[in-house]
DNA sequence: CTGTTAGCGCCTTCAG
DNA sequence: CTGAAGGCGCTAACAG
């Protein structure tokens, strides 16, 4: 079984009385070695519970078989679960993944350092502000580069733009027919493109759906609770309160319900509520949420395909993917209480 | 600014007009460099934007700084944050953390040759099962241990133990006073050490209490919404359910809500909740829930301290260490409905 | 089919 | 105070 301290090769080919390059060439599965020397070898590895140093294998390649992925926030669920889908992806193709959180105070400078640092084979930039200062040194080292929801792409740079106009339209006809007329919208933070990004997605499907877009009905949120909470608050306070609201992700949305409930109010009675993101955790709470999902899986796909492409095309302008999204109704949303008294004038 | 390709030692020191040695002194802050040549070669290096290549180093050194955490799963936003609040920890000494999570399907082996693969430093298995198998290779290689409610120690490998105890007497004796007297409990799965832990704790906390333990009133959950929920309903059907519940987690706790809900009850009013963990949804629902707190910090300070230990006494049995639990009142708790009525015999 | 050799980038003696 | 040289573990040429 196992051994004491690291063995490395040199010791694996003594007892197996071969040379290094022999038991290189049968760990990477070379056929150009006679099959008896090849399980004599193997035995030995396993017996040794041998495991090659990948470090003097990067050392050697200069790739690390890693891929950065920077994020805005683990703390929210989203990208934890987006995370873990990714890794999914890259533990087949036998790689690894370097999550890096970029909370507000430290710069995506001091990422991109690390990144640098282990050498990562490319980086996924998710609905991150994309500093062009700050990825310089990337570009540079022909690293190559995915962003998620930057709507733009550049040399050695490709972008997987996540749809939320094929959301934000269903959501609102979900809302239009269920009678709303006066929807709300609280949005994310001001840096990242993302936030403009569904904002716009938010008003061209209230005027596609026919309806009125209310600048006064709009918010801007931080993608967080309590950016929801406040900003429902301020919503239900103005004269002519909206009877829906759309959020920029679940957490804002989250928010909003709690601070409907403060108020002394009930979702969906006096507030339809929509999300975006569908966490696992928007079915279990009361009410449900009505969301529109980013599918993780898919997200994480396009992401490495984005990869693939930019790496095999280091030259070349990145090339353009798209990610569908879904609405899924639950229980947040419902008819509006007031529209059919203020409709039926007696 | 940056440079094409990757920049290594040689060419800083070609530039600088010095040799790798001078350079690798500058870099190391060693005081052996004449002032002014020191100032050109980091002219230079930061010039370049140069990062040394730490796998040269730890072929070296043979030292990844970087340690492994097993965690059961990181679907439960828990095991995030206490990443989270690890990583911060570890990136003040200027470590990493290879972050593993150990589905029910894959197996701890799989996880161990991962952390083998990547050099780690040492390893942290939080809440899982301990296969004394699958860990031998880390062991026999004289890397340091940490377990977090093991409550087992070994020559190489510590223990972190979380005060259940203390939680879950504060839990019981805050729902005595609120009048319960039938209080049930949902556990865990059967695998992990702590789920014994956490049974037993409560327990011991209600016969600590002057209360009745009520084999009858417990129920296995899964760690998950779904275990909470169908236990909860297992539970309701009972001929005497009880008032109060004890879940194992938060999340258990948030599926018993929600079966309580689909069951057309009311939580605080026809059963009250407590959970274990305190993640930060918990404040957010509706109704916000009563809970049993581990505090992340001081769980990640002491896992810190007990792999420093571990590691300065490797020859010699681990240490204990023991982090503290609180309980967190918010409004899943009330006094029963019932508890009254069948008092007042009138 | 198998062994020998050189070198990836860094750090650390040992000389100068 | 600074430079030259060797070696960490692995792999890919190149010999045999």
């Amino acid at each position: 079984m196992g051994i004491l301290g690291p063995v490395n090769m040199r010791e694996i080919a003594r007892r197996a009385g071969v040379s290094c390059a022999t038991v290189s060439r049968v760990l990477s599965g070379s056929s150009l070695v006679r099959e008896d020397t090849a399980k004599k070898v193997r035995d030995v590895v396993s017996e040794a519970g041998f495991i090659p140093n990948p470090s003097a294998a990067m050392l050697k390649y200069g790739r690390s078989r890693t891929y950065g992925l920077v994020l805005p926030d683990l703390q929210n669920p989203f990208f934890g679960e987006f995370v873990g889908a990714f890794e999914d992806l890259l533990i087949d193709i036998d790689h690894e993944v370097l999550p890096i959180s970029v909370q507000t105070s430290d710069k995506l400078v001091k990422s991109v350092r690390r990144m640098l640092m282990r050498q990562v084979d490319g980086a996924v930039l998710v609905s991150s502000e994309f500093d062009t200062g700050a990825v310089e040194p990337l570009l540079l080292r022909q690293i190559p580069l995915v962003t998620v929801d930057r709507r733009t792409v550049q040399i050695g740079c490709s972008d997987v733009s996540i749809d939320y106009e094929l959301g934000f339209v269903e959501a609102v006809q979900h809302l239009k027919t269920l009678g709303h007329k006066r929807i709300g919208y609280i949005g994310g933070t001001k840096g990242p493109h993302t936030s403009e990004v569904r904002a716009n997605a938010f008003e061209q499907a209230i005027r596609g759906a026919g309806l009125t877009f209310y600048p006064g009905l709009t918010r801007r949120g931080n993608y967080q609770v309590t950016g929801g909470e406040a900003a429902v608050v301020s919503l239900m306070k103005t004269s002519a309160p909206p009877t829906a609201i759309i959020t920029a992700n679940d957490l804002t949305a989250l928010g909003a319900a709690l601070g409907i409930h403060r108020l002394g109010l009930v979702v969906p009675r006096d507030l339809s509520i929509v999300g975006v993101d569908d966490l696992f955790l928007s079915e279990v709470v009361q009410p449900p949420l009505t969301t529109i999902r980013i599918p993780r899986k898919r997200l994480a796909t396009a992401c490495l395909q984005a990869m693939n492409y930019t790496k095999q095309n280091l030259e070349r302008i990145g090339a353009e993917f798209s990610v569908p999204t879904q609405l899924i109704v639950r229980e947040s949303t419902a008819r509006p209480k007031s529209a059919p008294k203020k409709k039926s004038k007696r």
